[in-house]
DNA sequence: GTGGTGACGTATA
DNA sequence: GTATACGCCACCA
């Protein structure tokens, strides 16, 4: 069964990021190409602009930018919020930017594999 | 229906 | 490592 719709395209991405385990982060590109749209990592990255409104609300401040900046804390409302967030799950973050990214960094298709 | 915008990424220099 | 250019296409006015 293969549900065809744009609509569903914002449920994807919330689905995937409810997926990303405590104190892991993900980039949007990962999370794009998880769905087969490598290359529209903005739509992702949109779809997270707009995971406020979705039900249940998605951990969106575990997906960043490739380089592990959260480019989307003034999204949140509190720019401190999102880095607030992440070190309460023991992502250290500094600059905004988050250390050892690579480390912390989980990639999405690990469960799509599942 | 048309156009602008964007929580990005890749390519190139 | 930085700087610039372009694509990608769903959402909103």
């Amino acid at each position: 069964m293969e549900i065809k719709g744009t609509a569903n395209f914002f449920e994807r991405v919330y689905e995937i990021v409810r997926q990303i385990p405590e104190g892991r982060v993900t980039s949007y590109g990962a999370i794009a190409r998880s769905l087969g749209a490598a290359g529209s990592s903005r739509m992702v990255g949109y779809a997270m602009r707009a995971a406020h409104r979705a039900n249940p609300p998605v951990p969106a401040h575990r997906v960043v930018n490739r380089i592990g900046v959260l480019s989307g804390k003034m999204a949140f409302g509190s720019s401190t919020l999102m880095q607030q967030l992440l070190e309460n799950e023991g992502v250290e973050v500094v600059d905004d930017r988050i250390v050892n990214f690579r480390a912390v960094f989980w990639d999405p298709q690990e469960v799509i594999s599942l």
